[in-house]
DNA sequence: GTCTATAGGCAGATAGAC
DNA sequence: GTCTATCTGCCTATAGAC
């Protein structure tokens, strides 16, 4: 049959993509050592080094997969719920999960080592915001264009503060091991879209 | 007089801190050596050690150095302006000041770094984002007591957002070099607090 | 205060056996 | 595919001279 390994359910090099996924967004990019990979999974560096050339090429590998699989999930997200404040809700969910699994975002993560990367990190990481935000640009216009959505300016303009606004919700949710505090943040980013704040002793809007 | 030193401007220690604090906010705590430091200020890493046990008490001391710097800033906004929505303008500048250097926030940074970093800097950090949520979160308080700011929920849980919000605006604005897109999405921050939004197309406020 | 010298460890990486 | 063995280099840290 097609799988004749002696270790492990699936194979190698995904699962030494498993576990540099994690410690990459555990402890950074330069939190961790292919020492820390081999050991985890019980073989040498040297196995290591047969699958992924080096740490840059084993961080882009990471990076690929990550977007892929968050690439899938909002694919998902586009098939299941038509309403934009719900597809902006199940992507603010899908952090949820990240963080609940005590890590941070892979590259919000590798967003901070960023100066410290490979070229072909870098590049990788700048696309994974930008389809990110794409998405999310695309759902609020959506949104716009319904009335069910309400904001200024453009669309992209307003996807990259979701975006980068969940990301430092994470980012300093994290040290407070409280992911109340990540949901928090996360509603009000939203909830500035979803609906417009009952105004307080205000002029009409007459003015406007 | 009382000072009889061959190198430097100011003395060795601050010095070391100017260097390590940059380094820090540009490669994160794990991306930079003792090497790093002695080699940009021409000394050995044995002088770094004369001055800083070991790179754990380096990082409290960035950390506490870094504070102390952020609470004059905020006492000189204090100072300067009485308008809570000024305020939190000049509060975002500060931070715009430190990406202009092509810095990450130190406490962003290491927030990234917290699961690698010594207990005492993780308490350090953890102080650092709860004096600034608390000040923050004054002056909320204080526009929405005044009438000039509106926000629904508790001030310090805006005051968590808004910060979180920074935060995440510098982690993704970085890798794209990026100073307007932190600005972009700064003023969308607080642009909730400072000013309601048109209503579209919307039930009367009557049934909430 | 800063140096030289050095320790001991771990990093990423490679050659070659099996 | 995985191993052993090994390399080179850098890491943090310390001892002791000046």
């Amino acid at each position: 049959m097609a799988r004749g390994r002696q270790r492990g359910e699936a194979d190698t090099a995904s699962e030494i993509l498993d576990v540099a996924e994690r410690l990459v967004q555990v402890r950074g990019f330069n939190g961790f050592s292919y020492g820390d990979v081999a050991s985890e999974l019980e073989i040498t560096t040297a196995a290591l080094h047969y699958h992924f050339a080096g740490k840059a090429e084993l961080g882009e590998a990471l990076i690929e997969r990550y977007g892929a699989r968050f690439a899938d999930a909002l694919g998902e997200i586009d098939q299941h719920d038509a309403d934009p404040a719900q597809k902006l809700e199940a992507y603010a969910d899908l952090y949820l999960d990240v963080l609940r699994d005590h890590r941070m975002c892979l590259c919000g993560m590798l967003a901070a080592d960023y100066d410290t990367l490979p070229k072909p990190m870098r590049n990788a990481v700048v696309r994974f915001f930008d389809d990110n935000e794409a998405w999310v640009g695309g759902v609020l216009e959506h949104g716009r264009a319904e009335g069910t959505l309400q904001f200024t300016g453009s669309a992209s303009d307003a996807a990259q503060m979701i975006v980068s606004g969940l990301e430092g919700a994470m980012l300093v949710a994290r040290p407070y091991g409280d992911t109340d505090r990540f949901q928090a943040a996360a509603s009000r980013l939203l909830a500035g879209l979803t609906h417009t704040p009952r105004r307080r002793r205000r002029k009409p809007a007459s003015l406007a």
